[in-house]
RNA sequence: AACGCAAAUUGUUCCAUCGCUCUUUAUGCAAAUUAAGGGGAGGAAAGUCCGGGCAACACAGGGCAUCAUACUUCCUAACGGGAAGGCUUCGACAACGGUUCGGAGACAGAAAGUGCCACAGAAAAUAACCACCUCGUACGGAUGUAUCCGGCGCGGGGUACGGGUGAAAAUGUGAGGUAAAAGCUCACGCUUCGGCGUAGUGAUGCGCCGCAGGGGUAAACCUUAUGAGUUGAAAAGCCAAAUAAACUCCGGUCAAGGGCUGCUCGUCCGAAUGCUUCGCAAGAGGAUGCCGGAGAGGGUAGGCUGAUAGAGGUUUCGGGUGACCGGAAUCCCAGAUAAAUGAUGGAACACGACAGAACCCGGCUUAUAGAUUUGCAAUUUUA
C-alpha cells in the first residue's frame, strides 16, 4: 500500500532529538537523510519517517509547506523496497529527510533524489549486517 | 470606448487515479481494521500595534511615580476603532455678500511656570542699528551786542511711522492727535476671555455688551482631565502510569503482610524473638531502628478538557442621516499538534498576485496579478 499514516510518521520529540544527537547522515543534494536505530521495536511499521525544512532557507511558511509536501509524496510512492528489506531482517529505524537548498525544485527531481537517498541507506544497512 | 484617482466587492475552475486530516453510519462488548458518505485555510490566515472574552495569581485606604489618551455627540462587550456633526486649514469651480465640491488636521492648555528659537539681523522677547523729533553744547554766520539763524560732531531725552534681516519683528485699515509719534483716542475689523439673548443634546454658530492686545514651540519639560493590578493557551483543570532518600499520620515488630492463578485448607517466606522505664510476676508504657499502608511533596513536555455553536453566518422585516440596533426564519461552516489541502494525467481561460489557521472574537496597519461596480475631472475617437 502507498499510504502514509500517523504511525508511519515521526512524532515523538524525544526520538527526533535522539536522531539529531546520534543519527548518521547520507546526503543527496538537495536532500539530506538522517537515520538511527529505534529503541522501541514494537511499532507496526519498520520505519518512522519525518520531513523538515529550515526556516533559514525558506522564510515563508507557504514555501516550507510546499517542500515538505513534495518530499512526503515522493517518499510515499517509493518506500516499498526498503520496507520489504527491513521486514525481512526484522529491523526498526527512524529517519528524517531535510531539504537543504534555498530554491524549490520540481517534483520529479525531488523524487529522484529521495530514491537515491533511500537506495544508499539500504546499502549502508547491508554493509552493517555483513560486518556482524 | 481607453487611461488616471478614490471607494466597494471579488480574488482560478472542472474531471479521473493515488494519498493526508477530522467526522458520521455499518460490522463489533470494546479497541483496531475494513467499507460507504460528508467537512477541510485567508482577505489579509501576516505584523502582534490597540481593545475585549477566558484563565491563574494578586488585591485595606490614600498619595507619588510611570504609561496611554485629548473638539462634540453617538455606536459598541470594549477600544487608541467606527459613524454623524463642529472648528481650523489647503486646493478647485466661482468671483469679492457668500455658496458648492474635494482633501488634510496628536484639534485640551503657550493668558501657571521653566527652557529653546540655526543663519541673517540692532534686537528672537522687560527691542532700537539706520531713521524721525527735541533739549543742551563745542563751533560757524548775521547784525540793532544780546538776540536770531545754522549746526557735520558730542551729550541728554522722546518715538517705533518708514528702511533693511528673517520662517517669524509686537493687532489691520482710516481718521484725530503730536515737537515727532504711538490703541494715546475714535470708527470699522481681527483675536483672547467673560456676560446676556437666541438656535442646537453638545462642540459651536449668529446678535449685543464689557475687559484686554498677548511672537512661535507642548511630536521640549510641564499643567489639567480621564483611564490603566500582573502574566498569557508553553494560561489553567483533570486522568493514567511510575517512584530513591528525607517528612507527616496509621497499623505492626513471635505476627502486620506477602507467595503458591480466585476461595478454603495446608505450606513456605517474613521486620529487634534487641534497648529502656514501672512492676515480685503477669503485664503496661517509651525512644530509636525496621516492615506494611496512606498522605503530602518531588517528577515524567504521555492522554483528555481548554479547543471551535460564536459579541456566528445567510435571508428577510422593522427602526436610525449613519456606525449600528431589534424581531423572525434557516444553517452548522477547519480543528491539526514535527503539525492535515499534495502528486500524476487531461480540459478551459485572463496563464493565476500577496500569501498557510495554531485559544477565540472586534479593529488598525502592511502586502497584493487580475476582474467587476460606482463616483469624479480633463483629453482623444466615433455618432
Amino acid at each position: 500500500m502507498q499510504t502514509l499514516g500517523k504511525e508511519e510518521r515521526l512524532k515523538k520529540r524525544k526520538v527526533i532529538e535522539a536522531l539529531f544527537k546520534n543519527g548518521k547522515a547520507i546526503s543527496a543534494n538537495p536532500v539530506r537523510l538522517i537515520w538511527a536505530e529505534m529503541e522501541d521495536k514494537t511499532g507496526k511499521f519498520p520505519l518512522q519517517a519525518g520531513f523538515s525544512v529550515s526556516k533559514r532557507n525558506f522564510k515563508k511558511a507557504v514555501d516550507r509547506n510546499k517542500c515538505k509536501r513534495l518530499m512526503r509524496e515522493a517518499f510515499r510512492k517509493n518506500k516499498t523496497g526498503i520496507y520489504e528489506f527491513l521486514e525481512a531482517n526484522d529491523l526498526h529505524y527512524s529517519i528524517l529527510f531535510i531539504y537543504t537548498q534555498k530554491e524549490i525544485a520540481p517534483y520529479k527531481s525531488v523524487e529522484e533524489k529521495i530514491i537515491l537517498a533511500i537506495r544508499r541507506f539500504e546499502e549502508e544497512l547491508k554493509k552493517k549486517i555483513e560486518k556482524k
